[in-house]
RNA sequence: GCGGAUGUGGUGGAAUUGGUAGACACGCCGGAUUCAAAAUCCGGUGCUCUUUGAGCUUGUGGGUUCGAGUCCCACCAUCCGUACCA
């Protein structure tokens, strides 16, 4: 054996192990046969935007540990890696540097791959894909057309942000204040036929499916839940006063029907634009109604407007009510029937609108403790519960039996129906881009839209296009359109569309457990790992990637594909890396790395130049407040690495980067290497000595309440807590100790600070084990078990207080009764001068915790 | 706008789920060691004051309780999402 360095040298140690565990295919999962026990571990894969920074190394980590974890308890665990590469930035990379996004995408595969191996994960990269490679794209393609055939896509019109300039459709994030991101210009919303998924088929089982999923965080779970939105309502025909014609509405609160004053309905609603054409007042209002972007944010917060078009409309369960039609801003086509009636008392919207328009407020509902004399609406419309009153026939109802009876006397009078609405909308996959998976389909003059037949796929992207003007590169593309019609064989275009990212995230699990060559995943062995037994990513994720991926597997189990509802059984999300953004003078965006802080101000370094320090947010490429890795790993290390960005923050929670501590995971590092390395040379191996007492005992229960505190917060992903854990143990560990068996719990200790290592720090973990003389590598060990008995306490402190502030403590045996406690704490002398003699009222004794004297 | 979360010393955070607030770190201060430095080791460190003691303290303001960081109500700030960023 070689001397011992002092110090963990990383440098020579971690790409010393990474290369034996890639050569041993340690991490390598089984295919095929049957597997015992198995474990699936997944972080969220990454888009490859060109380097790793912290938010990854935080994520990837932490899946990391898990996955070590698991392993060391005995599961064959499922780790693999893939990148999610199709996207917006290759194609803005494409513009911006005159590179292929293939060309740049995979060359930033190349380097955040290298990167994350320096970390040293347990992945097993037999299995890493692109979803941007041929043979993936081409398998999706395949379930697109099962899904098509199983009747769950469709085509139908749906909006866009439009850039009038550019010429060209421009996604939410690109929309800057209303205007497009390169033109400048005012986007508008204009409508394109788009391709949809059927989601809102599943809107009911993606709804209850939730209850299933018990180790999902409760948040994500009633974000989903909220997501969905399942109402139910009435649909209720409301008659014009001229032409008799009826409009129908949809509301959740057919119980303020008789609080009605006001009919409103989208710009975009047939009547408004049958009206436009003979009236070109409200037509400019209605062309006003579609400037700015889609997006629900830009319209919820656009000022509600209305137009009043003198059409008047009969309340169907008040005949003698008339209400004027308005069209209006904030109501969408794509919800209910595009619709609704205004009821101000009961609703801040509608409030906010009769007042602007002058419009009555008539309360209907009564709050409990209201009188209806004295009763008035002012700013804020009253949404609680309530009796109803100014309402004939449902006077007297609660609000919700009203609900329900308005609903009956509308079905019996045949003007309505009850209905359940969501506001889950079908989701549409349609993009007008080029870096995406091409749509297989052909849109014949004579057949229309035809599938293309399965032995054609993939349809592959052409590789000659160019960047240099904006709009869709396929549109454009001399040949890659033109084909033959499969049914006629006639002369036929293909569909320029691609789908939409989220589809490639929706399924990318199954084929790391059944990577295949025919097929897009073996059934059998995704049967075999699925479902995902530990999800990991973070939780900007919460809403649309997993309730999309939710909605696949229903959709594959729909089609025969799997046998599982659920793809996910538990699920961790991560709070975000976070940090400042800086903006040069011109307007870019500007790394951390490049510029200092001097006093009040940060400056460009190269330059002196003043920068605009933005807001903390999430680490994106995109707006460069990203920190790269590589710098930490070389100075420090990967252990260290990982080391520091478990040991901060929760994991759950967003974490503002900082590298204060950095210091202190390298001390810590280098603390454990040192420590272990004393007690390995005061150590001797052996069985357990018959006895253990004084050092050797305390030692020994020491090392077993470290294995208990690191394995409870492990199973709880508590990581943070698990380096406290850590921190623990070795302060208390002196290797100095001498005696009858100090030699055998040294030993144990040694051995037991690599395997608690193990998950959280391999490469030291690992070479420590070496260290130990071990014929297996740690990464087959066992994960060590506390001894319960050694984790009794036989004495506990107490704590007295009088009315509820701390006087004093004292230390009594074990489960002592409330009676002797009491006894105890009331003859402390602290307490004796404390209470001075004044009259105890009352005496709170919970054995165990506190005594509390009340006076 | 709407939905979801978070808020505790100078800093990251802990708190047996209603029972000693500040574990464990970072930072800082002091000491040992050293020719010196680094590293290491030991001690101190919530704030205030009249300092062997007392008072205050978990974003703000109320409430429930013998007892509240924890439960309830209202508010403030920040972060995530808001369906074409991924």
């Amino acid at each position: 054996m070689t001397q011992r360095e002092d110090r963990y040298n990383a440098a020579d140690v971690e790409p010393r192990w990474q290369r034996l565990w890639d050569e041993e295919g340690a991490f390598e999962a089984p295919r095929g046969g049957d597997i015992a026990s198995p474990y699936y571990v997944l972080e969220m894969f990454p888009y490859p935007s060109g380097r790793i920074h912290m938010g990854h190394v935080r994520n990837y980590t932490q899946g990391d540990v898990i996955a070590r974890y698991k392993r060391a308890q005995g599961h064959t665990v499922l780790h693999p890696m893939g990148w999610d590469a199709f996207g917006m930035p290759a194609e803005n990379a494409a513009f911006e540097k005159k590179s292929h996004p293939a060309t740049w995408t995979y060359a930033n595969i190349d380097a955040m791959r290298s990167q994350l191996k320096r970390l040293g994960p347990a992945i097993d990269w037999s299995r890493e894909f692109a979803t941007c490679d041929a043979s993936y794209y081409g398998k999706q393609q395949a379930l697109f057309l099962k899904m098509l055939e199983a009747g769950l896509v469709y085509r139908k019109n749906a909006t866009v942000n439009w850039d009038p300039v550019d010429c060209t459709v421009l996604a939410n994030e690109q929309v800057i204040d209303g205007k497009g991101w390169r033109s400048g210009a005012p986007v508008e919303r204009r409508e394109l036929t788009q391709w949809f998924f059927q989601i809102t088929q599943f809107a009911d089982e993606l709804l209850e499916g939730l209850d299933t999923l018990e180790d999902w965080p409760e948040k994500v779970r009633l974000m989903q839940a909220n997501w969905i939105g399942r109402s139910y309502g009435l649909q209720a025909e409301f008659a014009r006063t001229d032409t008799g014609e009826s409009i129908p509405v949809y509301t959740t609160r057919p119980d303020t029907l008789y609080g009605a004053s006001f009919l409103a309905i989208a710009a975009d609603h047939p009547l408004a634009k049958a009206l436009s054409e003979d009236n070109a007042e409200l037509a400019a209002f209605c062309a006003e109604c579609a400037a700015g972007g889609t997006s629900e944010e830009a319209l919820e917060k656009t000022e509600k407007r209305g137009f009043d078009t003198g059409l008047k409309v009969r309340n169907p369960l008040v005949p003698d009510m008339e209400l004027p039609v308005y069209v209006a801003n904030f109501v969408l086509m794509d919800y209910g029937t595009g619709a609704v009636f205004g009821c101000p008392a009961h609703d801040q919207r509608d409030l906010d609108f009769a007042r602007k328009y002058g419009l009555p407020v008539t309360p209907v509902v009564l709050p409990p403790e209201a009188e209806a004399d004295s009763f008035a609406i002012g700013d804020e419309a009253y949404t609680g519960p309530g009796t109803l009153y100014n309402s004939g026939p449902l006077d007297g109802l609660s609000a919700e039996d009203a609900k329900a009876q308005a609903i009956d006397i509308a079905e019996e009078n045949g003007w309505g129906t009850r209905q359940t609405t969501f506001r889950l909308r079908d989701w549409g996959v349609s993009r007008q881009r080029y870096w995406g998976c091409p749509i297989p389909v052909v849109h014949c003059p004579t057949c229309g839209v035809v599938p293309v037949p399965k032995q054609d796929l993939p349809i592959t992207l052409p590789d000659d296009v160019t960047f240099d003007t904006p709009g869709n590169p396929l549109d454009r593309h001399p040949t890659w359109r033109k084909t033959c019609c499969p049914e006629c064989g006639g002369e036929a275009l293909r569909e320029t569309d691609t789908l939409d990212t989220f589809v490639d995230s929706s399924w990318y699990f199954l084929r790391f457990a059944g990577l295949d060559e025919a097929e897009a995943f073996d059934k059998d062995a995704a049967n075999q790992w699925m479902p995902v037994d530990q999800y990991i990513g973070g939780i900007e994720h919460a809403i649309l990637h997993l309730l999309y991926a939710r909605f696949f597997t229903r959709a594959l189990k729909t089609c025969g594909l799997v046998d599982h509802e659920e793809p996910f059984k538990r699920l961790f999300t991560l709070g975000m890396v976070c940090h400042e953004t800086y903006k040069a003078a011109d307007g870019r965006w500007v790394m951390p790395e490049e510029v200092e802080r001097q006093g009040d101000k940060v400056v460009l370094l190269e330059t002196g130049e003043t920068v605009t320090v933005g807001r903390s947010e999430k680490m994106s490429k995109s707006k460069k407040n990203v920190i790269d890795p590589d710098d930490i790993i070389a100075q420090y290390g990967a252990d260290v690495a990982r080391w520091f960005v478990l040991s901060d923050s929760p994991p759950e929670r967003d974490f503002l980067w900082s590298d204060v501590g950095l210091e202190g995971a390298w001390r810590f590092i280098q603390r454990v290497w040192r420590v272990a390395g004393q007690c390995l040379k005061a150590s001797e191996a052996g069985a357990r000595p018959s006895k253990l007492e004084g050092d050797a005992l305390a030692l020994h229960r020491h090392t077993h309440k470290a294995i208990d505190a690191v394995t409870t917060a492990l199973e709880g992903m508590q990581f943070n807590k698990a380096v406290a854990a850590m921190n623990s143990y070795i302060n208390g560990i002196d290797a100095g100790i001498t005696g009858d068996g100090a030699a055998w719990a040294l030993r144990e200790a040694a051995e037991t600070l690599a395997l608690l290592m193990g998950p959280m720090a391999p490469h030291l973990a690992e070479e420590l084990w070496a260290e130990l003389g071990k014929d297996e590598r740690l990464y087959q060990a066992a994960w060590p078990k506390a001894d319960p008995a050694l984790l009794v306490e036989d004495s506990v402190t107490i704590a007295i207080q009088i009315r509820g502030k701390l006087r004093d403590t004292i230390d009594v045996p074990k489960d002592l009764d409330k009676g002797a406690l009491e006894e105890r704490a009331l003859a402390q002398p602290k307490i004796v001068a404390a209470l001075d003699g004044q009259t105890i009222r009352k005496v709170v004794v919970v054995p165990n915790r506190i005594v509390n004297v009340v006076i």
